[in-house]
DNA sequence: TTGAAAGCGCTAACAT
DNA sequence: ATGTTAGCGCTTTCAA
């Protein structure tokens, strides 16, 4: 059996209080204190958390729950939210919806069951009607961070994520401003919020400007590389437009493939843009143009209103809709 | 205050015992049954983890712990973990030691401290010899995944790792069998246990088949895609070589981009080799040849040896390598 | 099949 | 500055 601080106390010949205070930093005289480090170290002692956190009825540690732990692309937002969790005490615990939850939403018990003072949930998928309704019950506060919806917000819940409109507005715009009035797109599943947002930036900026929405122009998809290859080569038995926007940089770099395999150049007789700014984007040939998520923000604002929560401060905002950036490389050209 | 058994107890007029048995599994008789169903809904009770833990001393958690969790590299050996830590009924909880453990092998704490029944500790650095003497006088399980070594190994302690060695064995007598003779490498850094097997690897198979070893033609490098570049920017000055292996992917890619836009054409005048797999090895142009990391297996075959461990089960070997595989792209040709 | 009671290792009020 | 004591929510004998 471990040592306890009973025997903590025992080997110093004081009390359990005694030592529970000194190991908690409260002031011993400095003998007991002495006697307390030896004895700490001759047992070997490491105290028990569950007791602790059985009687102050918290733990100190952040639950960061992602739909699947091996997705690549939560890497930025778990490094903000770390940033923030460490400098105010908290410990990180990372947990993944592939592992065995019961049910749909069985990761809240993480919180239920006390393993977790609060959570953050990842997600870019929409999040759906009743799971926001369960966390709007919950004692313990969850933090949303991607699937966002700006239109059916419920009430006291905090999510954040990134403008997805304004990026693929950024997006058009440029291409405009470089003289492309023919633009197609291709969009990516439904069931992920982001989806209907990027394409809601392509059409009303289209609409804006006054350029050609031609519907034949967009091309519904995967996220995949394969996908953007295949969705391009419908796109080019189309034809009739100067550019594409691919919703995401793994299409956008299908697409780059099959416009070359095709023998189209890019971007002399094709412009090609993405979006997200993966690390690949920089290493095609051409480097891709895209937009820069800001995935590490989206993990500081997430942690931030968490931490706040956990404090009992009041959040201002229910929503954070954080601006990605236009990287501009050499996938497009002036027409 | 949430609710406890003691309230469940008291709505279903019944004891706290009864409670608990059933919430075990235990049998209950029907009816009790039935009032326990429903005092558990009305109260909407859920266990306080924290109370059991502390009595059961386990905590059915496997924590598995890595050196920075936005590291992608990871992925495929996380999943192969949950594969199997799923099945034997463990949760998984993931931590980075990017988080504020304190002192370098703070993240033992996790298991000294009662959070975790056992870890999986997932590193390509080498492994420190003092840390491999704190993991052997532990009480608890410590798997290790990635950095072992062969020669120094701990007593006691179990490890798997890529058998990197064999890995480059087999680029080697790849490139020698479509007639390489003069075979250039890149290597990573030291800190790294697989720069030492996978360099081993490229010497001995030289040696085996009597191939020229030609000390200027191994560059030291870092990984990096920009590593790589520059690497073979120097490579490139001394020439004389018509293949190259990179010991890793992105370094490779650095290499492929560096030799395009010096003027040489891959694999035309030169060929060249990764290691890794990931990704974008597919995606670039040519798509590289390299060696697949057996991720997965690596995952399995550590969760394995945890959950045995946890039982009381005898751990039959100390070291699993598991080997490597060939995957032929389009950036090597014969000569 | 059930209840009473002890105890897991710790914290915190209270008393000294 | 320190010891005594009660109690956190649960499991697990033991007895009925």
């Amino acid at each position: 059996m471990n040592p306890t601080i009973n025997d903590v106390a025992r080997v110093a010949k004081t009390s359990k209080s005694t030592v529970s205070r000194y190991l908690n930093g409260y002031n011993v005289k400095r003998e007991t204190e002495e006697a307390l480090k030896r004895a700490i170290k001759e047992l070997n002692y490491h105290p028990n958390v569950n007791a602790r956190r059985l009687v102050k009825n918290n733990t100190q540690v952040i639950g960061v729950v992602v739909d699947d732990i091996t997705n690549i692309f939560y890497a930025g937002i778990l490094r903000g939210i770390e940033q923030v969790t460490n400098k105010c005490g908290y410990q990180c615990a990372y947990y993944s919806r592939t592992s065995n939850y019961q049910g749909e939403f069985g990761f809240l018990d993480l919180a239920l069951e006390r393993q977790v003072d609060g959570l953050i949930f990842i997600s870019f998928l929409k999040f759906p009607q009743d799971l926001l309704e369960r966390i709007q019950k919950l004692a313990i506060p969850v933090i949303l961070v991607g699937g966002a919806d700006k239109s059916g917000q419920v009430e006291n819940i905090f999510s954040v994520d990134v403008d997805n409109e304004k990026g693929v507005k950024e997006i058009v715009q440029y291409l405009h401003r470089i003289g492309h009035e023919k633009i197609a797109y291709i969009t990516g599943p439904e069931e992920f919020s982001a989806t209907y947002w990027r394409r809601k930036g392509y059409v009303e900026t289209l609409k804006e400007l006054e350029l050609e929405c031609n519907p034949s122009w967009i091309i519904p998809s995967d996220w995949s590389e394969e996908g953007g290859h295949q969705a391009m080569r419908e796109l080019l038995k189309v034809k009739g437009f100067t550019a594409v926007i691919a919703s995401n940089d793994e299409m956008a770099i299908g697409a780059l493939l099959c416009a070359h395999e095709l023998g189209y150049l890019v971007p002399k007789d094709l412009s090609i843009v993405g979006f997200d700014d993966i690390e690949v984007a920089k290493w095609v040939y051409p480097p891709l143009t895209t937009v820069k998520q800001p995935l590490f923000q989206m993990g500081e604002e997430a942690a931030k209103a968490l931490v706040k929560k956990l404090t009992g401060e009041e959040l201002l905002e229910q929503l954070v809709l954080i601006e990605p950036k236009l990287v501009i490389r050499h996938s497009c050209i002036k027409v």
